[in-house]
Formats: structure tokens, sequence, C-alpha cells
DNA sequence: CGCACCGAATTAAATTGTTTATTTAAAGTT
DNA sequence: AACTTTAAATAAACAATTTAATTCGGTGCG
């Protein structure tokens, strides 16, 4: 870092060299984008009784079953306390039940009713829906490079844990 | 049934014509992304004793004291009550303050505090530093092209409320 | 003037999400 | 074997967000 010039406050000037602006405007742009991909896939994953959030759980079972509260909140990038408060939630739905695994006392293996089986198609449904609304008018190309910068700033943040320094 | 090509499972195929998997891929993407962005800035905003999803409403209001509720949900893109919980807070808090608009009982006009003024500059500092994080690595090119793409994909799912047709 | 309607704000209820702390079981150490 | 440490799941507390329903002031019509 601090190879180049224009990291330093800057505050004074509002002039047009907006280098450091592109990335101020950065945590309110995602941040709107996905709440109105979350709105919307809220709305679509309605018709199956589900919340968003639930359908990643469901998706990756439908892939996986047995897998285990800790592995789920890793696939999906949430926090342990978010998996099992959401478990807790879609088991009391009937989409999936909790089993202890006999070898470990300490796991819970977390599968598919017939239930969460059969919504298993209508979220991917949704899902793809819901991306295709919003890739409207890109080009192939262009989601496909909004995936990989969108996966590079998902890197960086998660490499940045606490840089609470002045 | 006005859907047609791509609607397949693929599921066998890693090739690379992956047009509608990509798009598939997108509601997730953005949404892990906005999650790690939320974290960062969360954190980095503690410090001001600040929320995200705090942080907008004090700097529109920096920028235009006294606007009322529906249009600072309006300008965040959340919803009115969404607004108004958050307003609740942040006057508890102590950074803001309702006033009745003397002309129109209806309105709400909110203003910043002393206190609300005097964590302006860190909020700004934050939001910034965060997507520089986010932003490690990538030219400013790109950056803007990320942003670009975000604002489509948000005005894609905002031009379709429920669209349910088939 | 009274009643219907609209619009802004709020309240209510449901969920996801986080951090911090607690329980419980497995593993490691002495 | 008893104690300590670690790991997984959970519980509690706090915040954001949404939709649906409610309150309340303004406006319009009869």
């Amino acid at each position: 870092m601090s190879k180049k010039k224009g990291d330093k406050k800057a505050k004074s000037g509002k002039k047009k060299e907006l280098e450091g602006l592109s990335a101020t405007d950065l945590a309110p742009a995602i941040t709107q984008a996905a709440r109105s991909m979350r709105t919307a896939l809220s709305r679509s994953l309605g018709e199956s009784g589900l919340y968003a959030g639930q359908d990643g759980v469901i998706l990756i079972l439908a892939e996986e079953d047995g897998m285990t509260p800790g592995q789920l909140a890793i696939r999906l990038g949430v926090k342990a306390p978010t998996m099992t408060r959401t478990i807790g939630r879609m088991e009391a739905q009937g989409f999936l039940e909790r089993r202890a695994d006999g070898t470990d006392g300490r796991l819970t293996k977390v599968h598919l009713t017939e239930a969460g089986l059969r919504t298993v198609e209508q979220i991917g449904r949704s899902v793809s829906e819901c991306g295709s609304i919003a890739a409207k008018g890109l080009s192939d190309k262009e989601i496909r490079t909004l995936l990989k910068l969108l996966k590079t700033i998902e890197q960086n943040l998660q490499s940045e844990p606490s840089d609470d320094r002045g």
C-alpha cells in the first residue's frame, strides 16, 4: 500500500479526482443493492413459506444432507448462533430436523424433511429467477465480472478482521 | 410458461457456457459480500457508538438537516417503518431529535444534535475506509465498473416489484 | 359541517444477523 | 483418573429489515 498518492484524507478537496470517492461509495452501493436483492428474494421465497436466509440452508442440504450447523454456517458465511436459530425456526416450520450424531455427542446433524425436499426446486427457481431479474440487461461477461469483483471485496473484507488503528 | 431455454438443471455440466449459472450465483454472491461489508462497517462504526444502518442517516442529515423520515427512507432505500425505528434508537442515543413540523401536523422533521454533528467526520472516515479496504487490489476502473453494475442490478430489482407472472 | 379518502408516521409481529456468554462433550495433560 | 483446554451448539441481548395494520392530520366531497 501507499505506493501511490491519494492515500491522504483529501478532506479539503472537493475536486473531480474522485479516486477515493469511488471507494467511499462502495459500502452504500453494495448495501442497497443487497437490500433490494434480499427483498426481491424474500418476496419470491415467500411462496414456499420461507424467508430470505433460509433458502441457502435448504439448497446446501439438498446437495449434502446431514451437515452440522457449524458447517452450514461456514458455507453460508454466517455466524454459528445465526445458524442455530435459523435451523430451529426451520425445524419448527417442518422443513428440516435435527438428529444427534451417535459418534460425537457434541454434533448435531441437520436433515431435510420431505416437506423440505419438496421446496428445493422452487427455491432454486426463485434464486435463479431473482438473479436473472437483477442481471437483466447485463452481458454474460459483465455478470461474471460482477461475481468476480464481489468475491474479491468479500475476501478483502474478511482478511482484515479488525483494523482500528488510526 | 414463457420461459424456455436455460431452465434445465445442467448440474452435471461444468463447462464454460454457464450463462444461467452466473445469474443463479448472483443472489448468494451479493448477499454474502454485503454481509461482510456490513460486519466490517459495523465494527468500524462501533467506535462512534453507531450501528450499521445508522451511518447513512447521519450522513444525509449532515448534508440536509430537517428531512422527514419518509424522505430519509427513500434516500436510503429502506421502508418507512425501518426508518422510524432507526430514528427512534438514534434519538434515544442522542444523535438526533424529532421536531414536529408547524405547518403540516403529519410531518416529522429529523434534526442532528450536536452529538450527531460530532460524529459526521468519523462516520465518513469509517465508510470511506471500509470501502477502501473492500476495494483493495482493484483498479479505479474496476471500482467504477462495480459501482455501475451494482446500480444497474438495483434498478432492475426495483423496477420489477412483484411480477410473478409465468 | 360531517364523512370518506389519502398520506405520513408509527406500532406490531416475524425473521435474519451480530456479539457475548453458557452449556456440554471430546481431547489432552499431569 | 482428575483437571484443563478446546470445540460445537445453544441461549440471551441488541439491531436492522420487512409486511401488515393502526393512528392521526389534511383534503375533498356531499
